[in-house]
Formats: C-alpha cells, structure tokens, sequence
DNA sequence: TAGAGATATGGACACGTCTACATACTCGAG
DNA sequence: CTCGAGTATGTAGACGTGTCCATATCTCTA
C-alpha cells in the first residue's frame, strides 16, 4: 500500500503537488504532472479513502436504510409491498451509486435502533446522504430534523435535506379498478395490507375513487385489511368467502397478497378468472408464472431507484432540483382478469 | 459534533485519558472515568469512526459482494440458485453483523471490475474483511492472494485469510433422488443449470450418485443444462419433452427452475404428481405456493449465513477457527412428487 | 533592466483519534 | 528519610490526506 508520501518522491515532488495533480484543484506543469502519473502507476498508488475522508469532512458513501428498523421480522412480514420488490431496489441503488462514484453502507447501531442513535451512527461515519425504505414516523422526523439529505422510498418524508419519490399508488389501484368495471364488474372486493401504511391508504383511496366515478356504490363488507404477506392475504380471503358475499372481482394490495388470494379462491372451487377476477399491484417477477399469470399494476423501480439516486446526489453535491417525484405506474393485462360472468354466484 | 478534545475539556482531564476511558486499555482512576463519561453524556459526543479507522489502519467494517461482478443483468439470471434467495442472505448478515458492530460495505469501483481493482477498493477503504457471493475465479484467486479474510458462500475459495461455507448440494441431489427412487421412479431426468458453477456439478454428481446406488442405469438423454431461471428451464423442459423421452420424474436444479418446468409440463397436458413427479431446490418461499406446492431440498440460509459472519470475525479478530463448512440439507415432501404412474406414458 | 503579474511548487498545519513515552504522584519498606 | 515500585495522567507524535500561505521561477511590459 503506496502513500502520496512514497508517489512525491519518486516523482521528485512535495505531496501537494501529488495532491493537486490527482484533484486538479490547482494548476500543475505538464511536465510534473506525468512525473506524478508515472509514479502512480508504477506504485500501484491509490488515495486512502478513509484518510480523505476524515480531511474533506465528508465521505462518498450512502447509507441504505433497507430492512425495517427491527430488523427480527421474517422476511415475508418486510412491509407494504412484498420483500422481493427490496432485492430489485438495492441492484438499482447499487448500479446507480456505483457508477457514480458512491458506496453504500448498511450501518451497524451499536446503542440500539432508536432514531437518535440511527442519526448518530449516520454522523460518525460521517456519511453523505441517505437512501431510506423502511422507516417509522420517528425515525422520519429525526432524518428531517438533523442536516442529512435523505430521500425516502415509498414514504412521504420532505423537509430542508430530504425529498421522496414513490409511485403513484392512488391511480394505479384507480386504474387496476377502472380495468375491472370495464369488464362489468360491479361487486369489487379491495383486500389490503395495513392502511396505516400509506402505499395501502392511497390505493384503497384509489380503489374507491374509481368506484365513486362510475357510480357504483361501494359495500364497506367487502374492504378487508390484513397483513401484507401472502398467508394473511389467504387468511383474509377465506374470511371473505365464508361471509358468502356477493362480489366477482377483488383488487389486492400487492402480487403476494394476490397469491394467497388465489390460493384461496382456488382451494374454494372458484376459477380464476372465469368465476372471479383478481387484479394485484407490484409486478414482482413471479407475478407472470403464477396459474394464471397475475393481471397486476406496474411499479416502475428502476426508474424510482434512479430518481432517488440523482436526487440524493443533487442535494449532496448541491446542485440540481430535490422536489418529490411521484411515478406514474402501468396496468399490465394477464390472464387473471376477465369479463363479468353471467350468472353471479 | 463533539470532539475528544471537547470532551477531556470539559472533563478537566487530556484527550489522551477521555480515550483511555472509552477503551480501557490502560487503568484511569475511577474519579477520572466518572468524569469523562459525565462529560460524554452531556456533550452527547460519540468517537469518530472515520478518525478511528484512520488511526488503527483498519475499520470495523464488512465488504459485501451481494451482485454478479458486472450487475448489468436483470437479477432474473442472478446466478446458480434464485435471485430470492440472495435478499434473506443479505437480511441475515446484516442481523449478524449488526449484531457484532460491524457495518456492511457494498464498495464502488471507480476504476472498473477487474479483481485487482475490487482488491483494491477494499484496501483503500481499510474493510476489515469481506463475505463473497458472486464470484468468479479470478476474483476469488485475487482475494485469496490478498490478506484479506474473506468467506466465500456456495464457492470454494480456501487459503491463508480465506474459508467458505457451502451447502451439502451432493447430498441434498442425493437425498431428492432416492426420495423419488422410492416411490418407484427409474426413468428420472435431470434438469439443472450450468455446471461450472459449482453447485450445478454437485447436484447432478449427487443425484447421478444415488442412481448407481440403486442399480439404475443413467440415462445420458436424461441430463440436460439450461440457465438458472425459470424461462431458460421452461424451454430446456419443452424441448426435453419434445423428444418424447420416457421418464416420469424430474429433479431441478433449483426451485426457479422448477416453476419453469412445471410450467412447460402443464402445457403439455401432464399433471404433476400424477403423470410427472418434480423436485426442486433451494426451498424458495414461494415455492409452497406453486400449484401442486413444490417437494424442494432446503439450505439453511439462516446457519449459513451465521457460519460465515462468525468465521469471517473470528479470522478478523484472530480468535477461533476458520475451517470451510460444509451444511446439511433437508428435504421437504410437498405435493409435487407421487408414486410412480401404473401406465409408463 | 526593473518591476509586476502570472504560474508552479513546497512547507506547514489541520482533520480526530490512539498510544509510546515521560513525568508526577502515592505508598510502603528498609 | 530515601528509594523503588506501582499507578495515574499529560505530551507529542503518528495515521494519510487536502489546502492555505509563502516562496521561487518565469514572462512580459515599461
């Protein structure tokens, strides 16, 4: 491991000018310059991160906030959307850091997860910004409150150094439900995770609206909440079917819940979609092979990953815009949805 | 942000006895120490990790290698075993090494992918050591040559600073076989991805094993290599039944594949475990939600992730051993394999 | 030719922490 | 009382880099 210290003298400079000639900050001859250069490679010479990092005052390094601040859940209890949306985030973060020059760093909470500590960590190692996906509404608060430019994923958090980006849940569900009554639909079922969620707020809200507009009135017996994974999806959908209500299509809060859905209505004799239709939300990959391939609404990760990204390196090199961004999502018609049938059961 | 300096000032004591308190390496009298952390307390102050790292040339901090070296892929072609595999991996580390105090470190490469320059990038940023999930071989020779402690997961990659933890593939190929050899199945194909990666030559070593136990000759017709996920194995599967092949059992090589088989077999108009009997691997979440749900061989990604993080730390702190570990499989009977059909199609 | 201005470079300090060494103090034994 | 051993603490350098300031060199103009 060269230093800048082995470089200088090799080359027949002083360290600052090793300095200048690897940051540009000030002009160098030409001549020292490639003397400088030559060093560097024959050395094998590269800066010590750490070292520049405690003499800038800052580090090129972004946390990433992925699991939720207690991090004992299983898996399958991650959040509103399903766990296998967070792999497909953390590779678009990772590609997009990366090629610009950022590490990112899961920070260890040596005093426990209480915001302030979550804060503190963040400070010592004096990182750059902050990418969160996971965060109660204390945590929020205390990234807003200190000095990190932060942008939260899928959570509305906004303030001097942070921003959001998050899809536009309300009209994908309106859209997913406007699919559904162009069918003939008129007995919607809207089986969600938690509404304290926002994602889950908004697309009920969605979900409603699209009913209110085509003038159909809405029966609050077939609104259910449950978890968002897929055995409480399932739970919640035998719970329905055994009330025998009258209803021929249901819009569920993501793809996993609609997997335990189907499983449901599957196991109850009912075919999808011929006996009932079944719309999810996400896209999550294995939405195209599941029996049958999930109708479902589109969330377009990579680019609310590269929004998020650029965003947070604009507010951390303080150039550009850091206004929230709401992305637009997209129906993708399978073979879980179809016309109304003739005789209601 | 307080400093040390701050602190010892307040404390009426020298910097060099605030730090002596915080790490005990040498006897403070306890009226000093009382007030050293009555000052830490009301200051707030915490040590500066960049500081820290700077001066004990080494950081508590863990490289993870999570994505395929060039993470230009769409994480469906991840690698041997499923992309939802690598999220409850990841979970697990950082539980484990929050846990220890260490953060997890995914490092930019500024200069590009090559093995030496990903060596590098770990030396600059002092990590204390790194856990290897993709890898190729050069890279993995580069870390081996490197003193840098590394486990490698599902590679093997064994030397001075390095040790890896795997799964038993062999047996657990081994195991999935003789299940179905007992429900009378001769005629077993096997389907599976590249066998450079290791553990695509494992499984088929153990499945090919357990054959030549029983007395049944191998089928070379019977063997066939795709990519690892689902639309690859979809097609190996289709073309494998274009042939008109005997056979009324199949083993994939991972759960992924499974599903594309399946698929292919539906189409085709073969109940599953009726007429074809499928075993998978990995034992992926979903794969109790496939239709039949899926009989699969499980890795315990929990204890091998926890064998890794605990080896790594015991080479980094030099305490305890760090010998490769190989981890038992399991085999979990769901409803995709049955007795052998009375009339061969 | 002298002086001003531009340009190139080196010296020295700073970032916040750890630690080897030196020093001051305490206490008991001879 | 003195000396030595043991204990507690302060001083000063080190880690590897960036950068301000001063100095040296060069070029051009009057």
């Amino acid at each position: 491991m060269a230093t800048s210290e082995q470089v200088a003298q090799l080359a027949g400079v002083s360290r600052a000018t090793v300095s200048r000639a690897l940051n540009g900050s000030a002009r160098v001859s030409d001549e020292a310059r490639e003397r400088v250069h030559a060093a560097i490679a024959a050395l094998g010479y590269e800066p010590d991160v750490v070292a520049q990092s405690l003499v800038r005052q800052h580090s090129r390094v972004i946390a990433v906030s992925l699991f939720p601040e207690d991090n004992n859940l299983p898996l399958s209890h991650l959040g509103q959307t399903s766990q296998y949306f967070y792999l497909g985030v953390l590779q678009n973060i990772e590609r997009e850091a990366v090629a610009l020059g950022y590490d990112l760093l899961l920070p260890s909470r040596p005093h426990g997860n209480s915001p302030e500590n979550y804060i503190r960590s963040l400070q010592t190692r004096r990182v750059a910004g902050a990418i969160i996906l996971h965060a109660t509404d204390s945590r929020i608060q205390a990234l807003i409150h200190a000095a990190i430019p932060t942008v939260f994923i899928d959570r509305k958090g906004q303030g001097g150094h942070a921003t959001y980006v998050k899809s536009d849940n309300m009209d994908g569900a309106r859209r997913a439900t406007e699919h559904l009554l162009s069918l003939g639909h008129r007995h919607i079922a809207f089986l969600t995770g938690q509404t304290v969620d926002l994602a889950g707020m908004e697309r009920l809200l969605g979900c409603q609206q699209a009913l209110a507009y085509a003038g159909v009135a809405p029966d609050p017996g077939l609104v259910r909440q449950s978890g968002w994974n897929i055995d409480d999806a399932y739970e919640a959908a035998r719970a329905l079917l055994a009330e025998r209500r009258d209803f021929t299509a249901i819009v569920a809060g993501s793809d996993l819940m609609a997997m335990g859905i189907l499983r449901a209505l599957t196991e109850h004799g009912l075919r999808v979609p011929d006996d009932v239709s079944l719309v999810g939300f996400d896209d999550v990959e294995f939405s195209q092979y599941t029996n049958p391939p999930l109708t479902t609404v589109r969330q377009d990760r990579v680019e609310m990953v590269r929004a998020a990204v650029h965003r947070l390196i604009a507010m951390i090199e303080g150039t550009g815009e850091a206004s929230p961004l709401i992305i637009p999502t997209q129906l993708i018609v399978r073979k879980s949805t179809g016309p109304v049938p003739k005789d209601v059961h």
